[in-house]
DNA sequence: GATGAATGAGGTTTCATTCAT
DNA sequence: CATGAATGAAACCTCATTCAT
């Protein structure tokens, strides 16, 4: 019976839950293709399509913003690795080739170094993020890996080796490839490919019981 | 013992040719210490012990300021390594373990990472700078490294790899551990000496001759 | 009656479509009183009621809003004259002393000579503006004046003439009689009225047919 | 015998006394160039050929400086004018002639124009300049114009007219002439020349006795 | 006399943040 | 809930001016 009814969208309420999620979604888009500093609340509100003042309904602060934006975008995929972990039987080597292979396409591919790249760059005035970063996406995924190697070494396909220092490695050499990709975008080093197979057959051949 | 001895003449005029070097050193401290962007020129001019002015006399923009502390500070050690590397005469292995345990605690422990971060946090507004930095550190690096393979497998201390391949992964393998001690440095990642170590010693096994 | 008036409320959200004008009316007033370059966007500000960056919520730079003051105050009252040359009927002479009259007693004598004077004093900075006001302003005036003065001829009232180097010359006598009065204030030169009558009689007498 | 004599210049003392006018000749070029504001005193020191400090040693301030080079630029060539007046036997309208087309070709080609229009932008910022411009150089230039067209009237060669109000409207309309060329160059108004046949020829005609 | 070096006041511009409607 | 409007605290940068050498 109010006037507004006239006007108002047939998909409001669904509106009203959505919005965080897509300011948060326009964020992460602006935050990455210009860095923290750049960034202004206002191109953010834009993609988001809203106004400025709409995000601070939701977001006390720029700062805030990020973090969460952060967060909501680090919390990964390592419940699908886990799951693929548990139920494959076979030789560790392959499921390793298989996992890593699948993330270097797929996940390192996209977003994964992006926001590395960012929370490097920001870790000065936003340690915090730096540490979640790391308790929540590196530390587990170092688990992950860890364990497989692990379990290898346990069943005597591999030798053995310090499994957590190796998984440590491995990971960041993987992290660097995709770093690398974002960061040095100019130069034509179209050997990444190349390079990820050959960390990744160099440390499966240096895992091989002799 | 006067009044006026507080702002008596702050000792004008030193020599022309220290200014810029004083300031470009108190620059990259700043810059180093807080990012780009939340570095104002005013931190750096009060570091260099001058005022505002002075820095533009030197030093036309932040910009361009930030541009001659990276050249600064990036067109390195390079001289060195390819001379000690010209004068050895004895096992390529040992030549490389040294040279790079040598980086390892001597340059890379210090400047390097935190460059390197900076670079990488700013790649995208300064895309020259990034351009400048793979030409002229990262480029020459991979050449001293991969000359360095190229003679290892010439004279048989070497099998038969990818020399520039292989020079390109490891260089990047240490750069991540550098990148690392600067960006996560709450975590007590005490391991990554022992990192550097596993790289280095499986690096070198695996270009054992079998 | 409490203290907190004072920093009460200043009756935030006028309307969008008034701010623009009050504030090129301050700017207007600003940039006549101190020309362009000793104008602080400050002044205009506080002259239009606003804070400095609200100025800049309207138009992006000085110069921007140099320009579009310039334009708000030349795209003018020339609608007025073409209308009234147009539903005139009579003497064409009776007609020019006419207007030019009232040009002289209403618009000349207010802001023409000090926008004048502005563009002429900016001209090498902002060539831009002193072609727009040619364009604008002085050749449509100079359209204006011939066609009258060629229907004139026509019709037999006046002899055969350049209409178009006449209304050119006119008018510049005419301008430089503005351009005094606002430039020389501090000479009592109270002849400008007389000048202004031998100008208009000596030209309408050089037309008539002998 | 001291050691300054080796490097001493041959001229040096002639220089001496040359510096300020070296200076002030730059400063005119710089400032009819720039105009005031976008003047810096580094240009006109670079183009007088010394530095800064050496301009100031001269000139205490900016302000005085172009109120200096105001002044020797503007005390004109009436000198001559008055002596050619004197010296003169023939028809006054002649005389006029020759006069105004000389002026025009020589003299107001050049820098009076430029020198009018620093003169009108800076008005209201160097009053005194604008008043020591009208005193010394428009009402002298005014009055010998007058005291011509006077002695034409007392010699029967002109109808009796108001001589100074003529010759006062007579010298506004060539300057306005000479502004509108330094002013809108990009304009081709290639009638300029016409413009000033055309109000020479009708100001003599007016005066014709009937 | 000449200047190289330094300064600091002052200007333009940006943008995160607030708040009345 | 959304926002349009406004703000003001910085930050960058310029340049007239000073002064020790």
């Amino acid at each position: 019976m109010t006037k507004t009814t006239l006007k108002e969208a047939p998909d409001r309420k669904r509106r009203k839950e959505k919005r965080p999620n897509e300011i948060l979604d326009a964020a992460l888009q602006v935050f990455l293709a210009r860095g923290y500093s750049s960034t202004r609340m206002d191109d953010i509100a834009i993609l988001a399509g809203v106004r400025k003042g709409t995000v601070y309904l939701y977001f006390k602060s720029k700062e805030i913003l990020f973090l969460e934006v952060i967060k909501r975008n680090t919390i990964p995929h390592l419940e699908l690795a886990n799951q693929v972990v548990k139920e494959y039987r076979g030789p560790v080597s392959a499921l390793i080739q298989i996992l890593l292979t699948l993330w270097w396409e797929k996940v390192g591919a996209t977003t994964t170094g992006e926001i590395l790249k960012i929370i490097i760059g920001e870790a000065r005035n936003f340690p915090s993020v730096a540490q979640f970063y790391l308790s929540n996406v590196i530390e587990p995924t170092w688990n992950i890996l860890a364990a497989l190697l692990q379990s290898g070494v346990e069943i005597g396909e591999f030798r053995e080796i310090d499994t957590e220092l190796a998984s440590r490695v491995l990971l960041k050499t993987l992290l660097i490839l995709v770093l690398w990709r974002v960061t040095f975008t100019e130069s034509a080093d179209v050997a990444l490919d190349a390079e990820f197979n050959l960390v990744l057959d160099s440390f499966l051949s240096g895992l091989r019981v002799l």
